[in-house]
DNA sequence: GTCTATAGACGGATAGAC
DNA sequence: GTCTATCCGTCTATAGAC
């Protein structure tokens, strides 16, 4: 359970704790939470049953040990963009763009990140937001109390005028078109051989063009709500 | 001597058939497809264990036919919808407004209908798009051939000047958009008491606004995209 | 069509030798 | 820290009585 911190600093082979963790993170993405067995992992890992066990004692705690080892930094990174972009506008608010771009500019620099499984993470992350285990919800939920703060409250400032449940579900919009982007063709073959453009230098001003769109969408009109939804409108 | 297979009209009790594919459906929205076992679904069907193998054969095939059972439906609607806007155009073409109304609009009328389980219907396909077991997404991409190829060649006509795999990515963001549209507050406690306005009725203007505003977006520059060769020429 | 009983495989987790 | 061996529960699926 407890790592011995050696001041021996020569390249260390990756550790088994560690070939375990990467393990389980592209095992996830393949099965799922549930489909993937401790016995897959170790397997994929080259290491013993037991030891999984023996490093981060259940299942459970093995998947929020996935989860924490890059969300932590995720966080971090995105706050201090929103901490930049804040600094810039020098006591004026930043625009709402900014804001939206801080947020899922710094996620979709994680999602391009191929070679240390920032993609595969994050193709992990944007489907366990809808994730039906409740515990792994609770959990996100709690790394994200912080960042969604900030973030949101950054949002309403900037767009005094634009009622807070609005912001509140367009943002919750642009996540759920975040997750999709990043989940991309392998979500789901429905648009089989039609990405001919997949450039993920591509995705992100793709996405961001689309998200602030939706952001800065006139608002809605309530007032036809009771009539049938009429496709004549608009 | 029980089981008339005759047209006998009066109210029929619910079959055992039909109670077992209501149970896996809010099951399966619960806690998921791989975590939902027979025996959950056949105790909350009150029928036995046995049962579900004697009306369906395998759980893969329960699973398919609780989709087929709506999506069938639904996506009749949503082409019918399709019709309409094309027959009200009268030769010319439907407005990008039309198209995504017809699509997304019918969508949201299912999950609006709490009363014969069409919400919870809707929120087990939008986490569905994502879902990771292969059979249940080949699945999916051959219910959904036929509706993608019509909606998605109906928006490029109406477009006529913006690239196809730009439009073809904005319905991707769409179809995320709308996957956390219904799965609304329930999908993530991240919003903890905070969607003071959860008011299904306002879900559709809301999410309409976004979408269009996303679908209409200015264009993305992909001129500063990086120092790849040959990107900056168009 | 519905039941009981069970086969047969696989799941997470642990004990204890080394 | 890593291993083998194993406990014990649950899973899907089926056989066969009624």
């Amino acid at each position: 359970m407890f790592k011995v911190t050696t001041a021996d600093n020569r390249s260390p082979a990756p550790e088994t704790r560690d070939r375990i963790l990467d393990a389980a993170e592209a095992l996830f993405v393949e099965h799922g939470l549930e489909a993937t067995s401790m016995r897959m992992i170790t397997s994929r890992a080259g290491a013993n049953l037991a030891a999984v066990n023996y490093h981060f004692g259940t299942k459970d705690a093995l998947i929020q040990a996935v989860f924490r080892r890059r969300l932590t930094e995720l966080n971090r990174q995105r706050l201090a963009a929103l901490d930049r972009v804040e600094v810039a506008a020098n006591g004026a608010q930043p625009k709402p763009s900014q804001i939206v771009e801080a947020f899922f500019g710094t996620s979709l620099e994680l999602a391009a990140d191929t070679e240390h499984g920032g993609s595969t993470f994050m193709r992990l992350l944007g489907r366990t937001y809808t994730e039906p285990n409740a515990f792994v919800r609770q959990f996100l939920a709690e790394e994200y109390a912080e960042v969604l703060e900030r973030f949101l409250g950054a949002l309403y400032r900037s767009l005094p005028g634009v009622p807070r449940e609005e912001i509140l579900w367009r943002f919750h919009f642009m996540m759920g078109a975040m997750s999709y982007a990043i989940a991309g063709t392998d979500a789901l073959q429905l648009f089989a051989g039609t990405f001919d453009d997949a450039d993920p230098q591509r995705l992100m001003p793709r996405l961001m063009s689309f998200l602030l769109g939706g952001l800065r969408a006139p608002l809605a009109d309530f007032s036809a709500v009771d009539e049938r939804p009429g496709l004549d409108a608009a």
